[in-house]
DNA sequence: ACCAACTTTGGAAGCGTTTCCGGAGCTGCG
DNA sequence: CGCAGCTCCGGAAACGCTTCCAAAGTTGGT
């Protein structure tokens, strides 16, 4: 048996002969090691577990995917963990299902604070955020202020000084900050381009792209509505497109609008974004959590660059004797 | 440690006050159950493995979603397998990563053939098909044939006679059937409408927007464009349209496009389209699990119903006169 | 008051590995 | 030719549970 167990783990000290015959014997039987029992004699389990708070959102399946692939390379194995809503999210820290299952938890997106870090502590095993803000564990991410700002000079830089922002909340967790740098981005920006904030130009709703259809007719509804729409994320501008459409305005011409994030739709609905490498964060979170099951320090921390990618849906305002729209046309569409 | 385990099982033959010092004994320890150890001792692994070709497309997401969401209810642990291209596929069927592991597999939208199948019956344990066709295990999937039906015979019903369609394969693994009902109901929804069948007017790519928007340009590069568009999925008809629009060809005035799917943003977009209830699949497959691990016989497998969404992109075609277009525009964005 | 039947408890035998350790056989050097 | 030092191999303990079984304690009917 030991000599069996040797064999098959690839430990040395075994005849090469002797090796072969366990292995063509396995072969022959279809043997495989237990898991259970290989893991309770001692080794690890082999397991990595992801905590998601969406799971069929691209953002984090596309984030998934990518670590997915490189824990499966490693031999390791994901296990999933959704959790949405607060009730969810009481219930995954207090009763941490993931104990005693994994080697290392990876967290998406999803801030964790300081009683529950207390908890995650319980489970003693290594653990990485992706694609959230948290200082406390090793991460990567991308810098949402400087995404922000990408995103919001560039309107500026074209000339609009009346700048629309559609923040996000999570739907589920609606006193989660979610990117609370992409918010302060756009205060930044106007601030040092010397345009004097108005808060009737911030709107803010929850997740998704009915959700910014509605914050557009918002927007829509100011007596002098912006000449430029900034969205926290593109689904959310793929909604307030929809209002503009239906407003028979066209994009870019009478309005401009920028998203964040350049999700495969964007580049169909020919959207302006901030483009953000989620898939590569995702393989980047599942090295970083290789390297920790190696043994190697807590790495500082990724940050990933992001980049302005000019598609049609920006350009300069019109001229002021133009807004609003000289010829009222029916809805393009 | 008998007692103790009984109590913590929740087994019968424990006094009540006997199971709550335990249970005090545990909270106080911050102590779980090893799974290995209990598994080990007999019990089920209480696993499930998932396959899933794609992760990131919102299909499968929404599939994984639902499935997960019944299965952490049933305190079923859940494990993801990507099978992406043909060598992923190759390697998953020999080495069968997931024995030993899991006490039920499910397998989303992935055919699976007669070899494969001896092998993954090694694995000895239930096996449940999701959005696939494989008759072979209990599934749950929606009718495709019937699904192309309502979305060709919609085309029809309005008039149109020169129906093109936009067929996918996968781009990671071209000889796979995707879906062979979608196009077969295409052949017969013409055939009993009396049309004739126009090889021309079948364009296969594979999946994806960018190929979508290929596609279009393929069909408008015929002397005689279609006057509606049949694709087989969503995201592939934003493809599509996105030609369209650059053609500065109206939706639905100059042409028609319908969809499969419901993708979520299919709403923002206004894609007429054949809804499927993916989500809902998901969840129907994890009960299929739940029902199958308690016992019970294997269910015949569940098709759900779709249903045409009629939105904005169809419409009776143009009379003969106006095609091609009268005026041609500048596009509208 | 006695016995059958039941409830509750704890002892002990696995479950299938890994790893420590000692023994057997071989090699090479003095 | 003898012995130190290897390489291999297999016995056995340990890992942390579950469950079978027997023992002890309780209850209720007669």
């Amino acid at each position: 048996m030991a000599t069996a167990s040797r064999a098959l783990a690839n430990h040395p000290h075994v005849a090469t002969a002797t090796r072969a015959r366990v292995l063509a014997a396995a072969e022959e039987l279809a043997y495989v090691v237990s898991p259970e029992a290989s893991r309770l004699a001692g080794g690890a389990t082999d397991r990595v577990g992801v905590v998601v708070p969406h799971i069929s959102r691209w953002f984090f399946a596309a984030m998934l995917d990518g670590l997915e692939a490189v824990l499966r390379d490693a031999d390791l194995d994901v296990l999933l963990y959704h959790v949405g809503d607060a009730a969810d999210r009481h219930d995954f820290f207090r009763r941490l299902p993931a104990r005693r299952k994994v080697d290392a938890l990876v967290v998406i997106g999803l801030p964790v604070d300081e009683p529950e870090r207390e908890r995650l502590a319980l489970m003693g095993v290594h653990i990485v955020a992706a694609g959230g803000q948290i200082e406390n564990y090793p991460y990567v991410c991308i810098d949402d202020a400087a995404a922000g700002r990408q995103a919001v000079d560039h309107l500026v830089f074209l000339g609009h000084r009346r700048i629309g922002m559609i923040a996000t909340l999570d739907p589920e967790q609606p006193d989660w900050p979610v990117a609370p740098g992409r918010t302060r981005a756009y205060a930044e920006a106007l601030t040092e381009a010397g345009i004097p904030a108005d808060p009737a130009l911030t709107v803010t709703v929850p997740w998704g792209g009915v959700s910014g259809a509605d914050a557009m007719s918002r927007l829509l509804s100011l007596r002098t509505p912006p000449t430029a729409v900034y969205a926290h994320s593109d689904e959310v501008a793929f909604g307030a497109v929809r209002t503009l459409r239906r407003a028979g305005l066209r994009i870019p011409e009478d309005i401009s609008v920028v998203g964040i994030d350049d999700h495969p739709h964007a580049e169909l609905a020919d959207l302006t974004t901030v483009a953000q490498p989620v898939r590569r964060q995702g393989e980047l979170a599942g090295r970083m959590v290789l390297r920790l099951l190696g043994g190697e320090a807590d790495g500082d921390g990724i940050t990933v660059p992001t980049r302005l990618v000019v598609r049609g849906s920006t350009a300069p305002p019109a001229r002021r004797s133009t807004w609003p729209p000289a010829r009222r046309r029916p809805a393009a569409r």
